[in-house]
DNA sequence: ATTATCTATAGATCTATAGATAATGC
DNA sequence: ATTATCTATAGATCTATAGATAATGC
């Protein structure tokens, strides 16, 4: 493949053409963590991106397009963070609780990138990209070890991530109430649900947490 | 009040504005259920309800004010139909787990209201009316009765309608998997999470539902 | 007579493209 | 010379209203 071929460090125009492209999602993602939805203008996303209207037909044909790449984007950019986060952690069960608990904190640490993960056409952990396949096999390696029990691993995953969103929703909601707590709880919820006993849930949803750094600049 | 005093039967024309309102919410909620978000013409909205254009005008002063009379009529109507069905049973925890199994299944039964409900902004089971205010109450009485044990209310609410939610969309991109196997372990896995045993928990997710009758003509 | 509904349209968008300008690469 | 970006605009919407028509109530 040409990409695969060509090592070269990428050139001034190609590192320009990225950042138009990054502009564009990032006005998207804003757009979209603000409104929920995309009922804008091009010309509105393109005066918020700082861009020639006409440019935006170099990137994308359609502002669903558009959509897309910024979901995609913010998911990847989460899925990175996390497992740069967590990737000195072994044991599965933990990998699993703490990044809920990372990712709920982002309600009130970066509130637009959680906008677009609540959001996100419900694919935070049913997208087959992102975040997803991380916790399915957190998850499948929990079961292995006997320390998680369940029926049907899909099921498991589309509740914990409907868990975790409606909490972020509720944190949302209730922006004096504390992160922390609601989404601690939650978590614990889903331990409970996955069949773990009340001491153990309990530690491993009061383990400290690293430090929480931006996913990415972009968002 | 007004609305009060007049005890009259409502007269021809009232039936027909009734009519009218009802065939604009009912051509939201198809549009709403098939593209998941109106956008559409208000124009394409007047078509499908058969009414003339200018008619929109004087119910809805925005296509957001009738998106909102769409969700709100639709959960009330599930609402109703759930307090119908389940009127005669006593045990709260049973009412819950059946409320959630009989909507689960909705995805199968009645795909265009499934999908309102599973939109619906996330205020399935957030809003202060619709099946809502019902399902705190049940968890309540649960908690009461020693039935279901968990440490925040309005936690658990959340993480219930976001297992719910979360395996109806499940369903919807499986079409061929079970609704009611997907629903039935859903509620399991709820259960689980408010700390019920086992055994008891398997036998309230099979005990048998009230017959499947529409929860009301406009959807 | 009153009230709801329909038809027609003005004015305000918004999209997509064409052609001009600016930046990059050799 | 090539490629990306910008400006300007034609054509196609879409909204909101005004005025005409049809249905209801007395």
């Amino acid at each position: 493949m040409i990409s695969a071929m060509s090592q070269q460090p990428p050139s001034r125009g190609q590192r320009r053409k990225l950042r138009t492209r990054m502009a564009l999602i990032g006005a998207a993602q804003e757009i979209f963590a603000e409104r929920g939805d995309l009922e804008v203008s091009i010309q509105q996303i393109t005066e918020a991106a700082d861009v020639g209207f006409g440019t935006f037909y170099n990137y994308f044909s359609s502002k669903a397009e558009l959509l897309d790449a910024a979901i995609g984007e913010a998911l990847e950019a989460h899925a990175a963070w996390l497992e740069n986060l967590l990737s000195d952690v072994d044991d599965p069960a933990e990998v699993f609780a703490s990044s809920m608990r990372l990712t709920g904190r982002l309600v009130r640490t970066r509130p637009r990138i959680a906008r677009v993960l609540m959001s996100g056409r419900g694919a935070l952990l049913a997208a087959p990209y992102g975040h997803a396949p991380h916790a399915r096999r957190d998850i499948e390696a929990a079961i292995a070890a006997g320390r998680f029990v369940t029926e049907d691993i899909e099921v498991a995953l589309a509740c914990t991530a409907g868990c975790l969103i409606a909490s972020m929703q509720l944190c949302t909601v209730a922006p004096e109430a504390s992160a922390e707590d609601i989404t601690d709880q939650t978590v614990l919820n889903v331990l409970r649900m996955f069949g773990m006993e009340d001491t153990e849930a309990r530690r491993i949803v009061t383990l400290p947490l690293p430090a929480d750094e931006p996913p990415s600049a972009a968002i």
